[in-house]
DNA sequence: TAGTGTGAAGACCTTCACAGCG
DNA sequence: CGCTGTGAAGGTCTTCACACTA
């Protein structure tokens, strides 16, 4: 049994199990706070919003925490998943950029509890650099460097403009960043040792017209599968199709969905 | 030919290509600014941080768009991807809960650009209500159901604190909104023909300090496989590991971390 | 000839269903 | 008995590699 334990969690802890267990995670403060001190699969699942096998199969990567017929040990498990991610330690975060965004995660409380802590903040503007934000004075982005590396600063979140998103990624990365959460609307470019994971607003927005439309067309269309496009089968875009793509209040221009 | 193409269209795209289809759009309109009239797809491919076959299937189900031994045309190809996102109309959206986040959304730049409208900001604290913020008044919760319908707002962003997020949700799905923009950390519950996306900072941190740590021990400790757990083999739990759980600055407490 | 569109292979993820254990 | 842990089956997504064509 031990031997199936140390071949669980030996190596690599599949990437969709890893994206859940915070939610795990969130659902187990949730009952512990409540006062629950054991939890079954399907319980458990439910609250997470998702199936029970999977959360079996997911907790299973993490060892064998559970006891049959009986359940999971709430706050046993809490340490486990907690352990898993790295959350018994504290880590640095920095924040760069603080237009509107970037005050307002400042500012977030969720951040600060659970292992984050900000430890500093960024801006290239005169104007806001020496605010006092969150309890932080914000610094001028010519230290970025020098701070990252005085105050051990592991996780960095991008909040600027777009246009600067990737020349300030790569000085964090050059101070030894390799951790980046990136809410700027831009494909940051790195190298593959470091991880970014990216927050996108219009994306998420976009991915919801989809399928809003859908619905739609669900509705009043019906499954009539209307004509393919407004008939110009050669690539050549006839003037009318472009023009109908110029009223509409904003299809292309400023994608620069600015971060701030 | 025509034939496979309405199949390509017939029913549904798959998920991950939807989800990757406003990366393409972004890289396709930075291009149109800088005057490129046609592309390959290695070219858009690595604009958009994919591979290139992804991207050719991913494009592939919107139909055949593209020309043999040339490209795509760039004009033509952001029509088509705008349209199948629903982007060719605009939507109003709704933003509820009017703190950091609920502001620094409303005030968000590209939001505005791109198809969508902020065209409702609510929220129940009796002193922010009438605020103007991005030029529109915050109105009332108690007025959601009215507003919403009246505007004929189909897409709702929730920004209010965790406790509250449920409660708004299902107001708002009451008065026939079926697409919502979760930021609140908490699990949605919602009949299925409503889409709930989630953008949840505390998750993203959580899966970039699990990496970190990946990479923390792999230098220092190498693949030494440690040890298991501070040995306490059956489920027991001994003081001293909750012990040093409770020594840890915040493994646990609140993680109702509020979204406004 | 350069580059799309796509079968086929394979990696990864989910779900089922049940053996096995406490 | 009740519930976990997990093989096996079935999906979905990615990637390769090349036939095909403008």
């Amino acid at each position: 049994m031990t031997r199936r334990l140390s071949q669980a969690r030996e190596r690599g802890i599949p990437e969709a199990t890893v994206a859940r267990l915070p939610l795990y995670l969130r659902a187990l403060n949730g009952m512990a706070e409540r006062g629950v001190s054991t939890v079954s699969s399907e319980d458990l699942a439910v609250a997470a919003g998702v199936n029970s096998a999977k959360l079996r199969k997911d907790l299973s990567h993490l060892g064998s925490y559970g006891t049959r017929g009986v359940g999971y040990d709430v706050e046993y498990l809490i340490y486990q998943i907690s352990r898993e991610l790295g959350l018994t330690q504290d880590w640095a975060v920095a924040i760069i950029g603080v237009g509107n965004l970037g005050r307002a995660l400042a500012n977030y409380g969720g951040f600060v509890s659970r292992g984050f802590r900000v430890a500093a903040l960024f801006d290239a503007d005169p104007e806001v650099v020496g605010d006092h934000i969150a309890g932080l004075n914000v610094e001028h982005i010519d230290e970025l460097e020098a701070v990252i590396r005085r105050r051990d600063v592991s996780i960095v979140v991008i909040a600027t403009p777009a246009a600067a998103a990737q020349q300030v990624c790569d000085r964090v990365i050059s101070a030894g960043v390799t951790s980046i959460l990136n809410f700027a609307p831009v494909v940051l470019s790195v190298s593959d040792d470091v991880d970014v994971r990216k927050v996108d607003l219009s994306i998420e927005l976009q991915i919801l017209a989809f399928h809003e439309q859908r619905k739609a067309d669900r509705m009043s269309g019906g499954p009539v599968m209307a004509e393919e496009w407004p008939k110009s089968v050669d690539l050549s875009i006839s003037p009318d199709v472009l023009g109908s793509l110029g009223s509409v209040p904003s299809v292309r221009p400023t994608d620069d969905g600015e971060a701030r």
